[in-house]
Order: structure tokens, then sequence, then C-alpha cells
DNA sequence: GATTCGTGGCT
DNA sequence: TAGCCAAGAAT
């Protein structure tokens, strides 16, 4: 028997479920790549991405076959680099492990790197229709909201009241609709800010609407300052050729190329803090020359303000010590290095 | 349990 | 404008 808010609410999504790219395919790996793309990113911004991607990589042995580079080059610009990095781990020990087919339990697609909870229950509920419940952004936003829950986000107790309500009503062997549906409801519908109450498919079955507690679910936490600071960057030049750094594999932008450089410390001024920078980071001298621009960024924990420089050497050549791999690249070679925002504007203004 | 991971669009 | 938020995972 399918519970009345399951009924309205499957109703409600085959009428009106957007024509996403990835909901015309049963190919798991297609499911995959999606999913891990949409991880804390827009429907809107994913599309580009999953068709280039799709096409550039289209099944699991080329995108195993595939550098590091090309891979993080074709997510540049998506963000969350360790996702890029962790798929294309993931792909490799599919080949490996799974003889190339992707597992089709939740249980062991979590075992892969950078599949956690959410994606390996999506991954199995829609490719494999196994009865698996995720819970997203979306459906923790929405389970609030329906059973009025006053937990706040990001608090396990919510994560349990939610799924517990919603795993009463989850109809067997269409987990993956039940959960598209209820994504694409809250991404449509139950809005963040402003939900459109009155088209609502389950509007009469909502405690919090019934409550009047819709604009106070789910309840947020409070988030800290983000900090702001100023930072160098040097287009060092030689024969023709600029400095691109590789950055380590983990932290921010992990494996990405950059212009070497670094924060600007209390006293400092900015060609001293780059040419200390280069000190630390290469083991060599720079005379620091013309500015190339001003380029400001917010990160998600905090916001930059780096300035970059033309700059030679002068000293012997660079080392590197804090980078994964110094190499000397023309201008024209630069579009083939994956980067952040900030050094592909840099790479863009000395073309 | 708390932090750390990008970027772009929207208000 | 500055902050909010997005089909989360790893540490």
């Amino acid at each position: 028997m399918i519970p009345p808010l399951t009924g309205q609410l499957l109703a409600w999504y085959h009428k009106n479920a957007r024509e996403l790219p990835w909901r015309f395919t049963f190919d798991p790996y297609a499911i995959l790549v999606s999913e891990v793309m949409l991880q804390q990113t827009r429907v809107d911004t994913v599309i580009p991405y999953y068709s280039r991607w799709m096409n550039r990589f289209p099944d699991v042995k080329s995108l195993a076959h595939a550098s590091e580079d090309e891979v993080l080059r074709a997510w540049e610009g998506l963000g969350y680099y360790s996702r890029a990095r962790n798929l294309h781990r993931a792909a490799q020990l599919i080949v490996q492990m799974h003889n190339g087919i992707i597992p089709a339990s939740a249980e062991t697609l979590k075992q892969l790197p950078g599949i956690g909870a959410y994606t390996a229950a999506a991954v199995a509920s829609i490719a494999f229709r196994e009865d698996e419940l995720a819970v997203d952004a979306n459906i923790r936003r929405v389970a609030s909201r329906l059973f009025d829950l006053p937990d706040p986000l990001g608090s396990p107790a919510l994560d349990t009241a939610a799924r517990s309500a919603l795993l009463v009503q989850m109809p067997p062997e269409n987990a993956g609709d039940f959960n598209q549906a209820l994504m694409e409801l809250g991404a449509c519908i139950c809005l963040p800010r402003q939900p459109l109450c009155s088209s609502c498919p389950v509007q009469a079955l909502c405690l919090a609407y019934r409550n009047g507690t819709t604009s106070e679910r789910p309840v947020k936490p409070g988030k800290p300052a983000i900090p702001h600071f100023q930072v160098t960057a040097a287009v060092i030049w030689q024969e023709g050729k600029v400095l691109l750094a590789k950055r380590p594999a983990s932290g921010l932008l992990g494996g990405m190329w950059e212009f070497p450089g670094g924060k600007i410390q209390p006293g400092e001024t900015r060609q001293q803090a780059l040419a200390r920078e280069i000190v630390e980071e290469l083991d060599t001298e720079i005379l620091v020359g013309e500015q190339i621009g001003v380029f400001k960024h917010a990160y998600t924990h905090y916001k930059v303000t780096l300035y970059a420089y033309h700059c030679r050497l002068d000293g012997k050549q660079p080392i590197a010590l804090a980078a994964q791999e110094i190499r000397w690249i023309t201008p024209a070679e630069l579009e083939q290095y994956p980067m952040g925002k900030i050094d592909r504007m840099i790479s863009q203004k000395i073309q």
C-alpha cells in the first residue's frame, strides 16, 4: 500500500520532473558522474560539465586511463577538486577490483573514494533500484518542514528523525523515484527562502505549514566570521616561459597548478612578501616588477585579495620545496593546465 | 563533532 | 553589498 504522501509526491514528480540529461539513462557510470558533480553544486552549473565529461570520458575505463591533469582540467570551474581526483581513483579501483563493473549495492559503493552515504544510496536506488533512502540537503529541508522537525541542520538528530519519518513512506523497489521526487520538490518548490507552498503537492500534509513554522524550518546553526587575506602571486619569466607550480594533493585546490606566492604578513610590502614566499617555496631570489592586476575572490572559508606581479629570477634555478612539481611553460600551454579561478584569470591576463 | 574543502547566482 | 546556499565527503 502506497501512503498518501508518497502517492501525491510521485504523481507530482512524474508530471513535473525536469528533463535533466542524466534522467535519460540507466547507465550506472553516468548516474555516478552526475551524483558526484551534483555534490554541493547546482543543477544549472553541472549540466554543461556533465555533457562535456560524458563526451570526453564516456565510460569507467576511459576515465581510469586518463591522466590526473586531464581529469582536473575537465573539472576546472566546478570546485571541490577532491571530487574529481576521488572519482578518478574510484574508476581505477572499479577497473582493478570490480572488473570494470560499478558495484550495485550502496554498501559496496560507499567503500569507493568520494562516495559517501548520500551518493552510495542515490546511485544504488536510481541505477540499481535498491531500497535505499538518499538524504541530501533538499530532502533534509523537506523532511524538516513536512514533519516540523526542531533539530538543527548538521545535527545527527535531524538526520535520524528525517530518516525514520521518511523510511515508512518509501515505496518498495522505487526508492530512486522517491528520492528524486523529494529532491525535486526541495529544488523547485520547497525552497530554502520563500518556499512556494501554494504550489506544493503535499501542502495539506505538511506539519510546518499547518503549524506556521515553515520559515523557521530547518533550524540553521550559527556560522563563524569569514577572514579576509591579502596574498601575492609571481609570474616568473625566463626565456619566454613562465613558472607554474602544482599544489600538494591534499588541501585547497589540491593537485591544481598555480603561480607561486602567498600571504602578506603584517609590516611587509607586497613585494617583500612575494620575495619571501619565493625563497620559502622555491629556494631562490626574484626581482618583482610590474603589477599584473588585483584579483578578489571568495572561497568557502575565507576571502582573498590577490596582487599578481611580473617577476624574473635573480638567483639560481628554483626547486620545488612546497609544490609537487614545478614547470616552465609557454603562455600558449597555460590552457592545458588545470587551475583555480584566480590563476586562470591571471593566465588569461598575460596572454 | 567540528573543519575543510570552490564557485556562481541570487537577494 | 555581503551573505546565503547549493543532489556531501574526508579527516
